[in-house]
DNA sequence: TAGAATCCGGACCCTGGGTCCGCTTCAACG
DNA sequence: CGTTGAAGCGGACCCAGGGTCCGGATTCTA
């Protein structure tokens, strides 16, 4: 459990200068790769040692970080106001998690590329990753003639995968709102065609 | 200009060597990150020198072998028959390809998971991405009512992510067969929409 | 304020990608 | 064949960067 609050005033301190740091650094820097531990601690005004007791390792540091950042996002999600919150009906509150998702990538691009492409263990088992798998998966669920809602839970996730987005946006030049009208009408077209009576694949 | 081919017999034969032993490691250790280039090297019992002389970085071999693999379906797709070739009608085409794509993937799990998550550069710059994007794209645009088909062969191809398939193959015992079919599914609702006259998002 | 638990931090270690250069091997030519 | 020089070889070496360690400073408790 390298993740517990600690209790002394400087190592509640040197917590957040880290985090403040790394959030700093991460941003302003083209690649995540370029930021390296000792940056990290060093621009924390803080030892080596230090940053890895506080957060185990870089995962855990990129983990700490993005999930301050997801947090009011999931909070809109899981008990806010409608399209985010459970109160929507599926139909409209798939298309506004898939849109909450690549917005939230694209306002962390360079955060969500060092977590997702963290070399080691693939995205797919950061908890955070289950979370909304989870939940598109049970919103998905609840739309009749949906099938596979597990299989399609992913795909639609992996368009807002975040190397994806940071090439549409950053190589591509894509601004914002076209790519999230692009999702929008992909996201439509999957859940267009299932329920729908009459509408039938010519084979 | 690190891969032009060499001309002196050992420098073909060692070139060879390589590729075996980095296949063979590649297909039999769990996951890419502990197949090191000295591993590599001394498997197929030559310097490391050598090695990197042949095919300049690690990327570089992965895309080596990578290539090597993709070649049949390369030439399937480009000069084959139906439903892969280009005779193929563009609606029957697209599954087909993503298909092939997800095959491909499975049958090369690691050194895709390799190739896709070499840290470094995104997937997206990759020249193989960016062939099968655009035939994909360039398919779809035959398809009429379709809009956004650049966006849509980017969110077509990252249902078939290397680790994405990983994860569902090796984390969730998704059988292969299961799998092509819910891909399948998946493409046909993406396509049934678009043209359907009457069909249109309420908004 | 003394004592002890906790924390700090930078020197240190280790792995793994990539380079270098003296030696070997090949093939072309006499 | 023997010579020769260029292409290739390979393992010692370098370096960055993640992660560890422990003597000393700091903070809480009594």
């Amino acid at each position: 459990m390298p993740e517990r609050q600690p209790s002394r005033r400087d190592a509640i301190r040197n917590r957040e200068a880290v985090l403040a740091a790394a959030d700093a650094l991460f941003t302003r820097r083209q690649s995540p790769e370029d930021v390296t531990m000792a940056d990290v601690a060093a621009s924390a005004g803080v030892g080596k040692g230090t940053l890895f007791r506080a957060f185990g390792d870089r995962a855990g540091l990129l983990r700490a970080l993005y999930e301050a950042r997801l947090e009011p996002v999931r909070r809109a999600v899981e008990s806010g106001p409608p399209p985010l919150g459970p109160e929507t009906p599926p139909r409209d509150r798939v298309p506004a998690l898939l849109d909450a998702a690549l917005c939230f990538k694209l306002d962390n691009r360079r955060l969500a590329l060092a977590l997702e492409g963290s070399g080691g263990s693939s995205p797919y088992r950061a908890e955070h990753y289950e979370r909304w798998h989870g939940l598109l998966r049970a919103v998905l669920e609840q739309i009749p003639g949906l099938t596979d809602s597990d299989f399609t839970a992913h795909a639609l996730l992996a368009a807002t995968r975040a190397d994806l987005v940071e090439h549409l946006a950053g190589e591509e030049r894509v601004p914002r709102e076209r790519m999230r009208s692009q999702l929008a009408h992909f996201v439509t077209r999957v859940l267009a065609s299932g329920p729908l009576p009459g509408v039938t694949v010519e084979e």
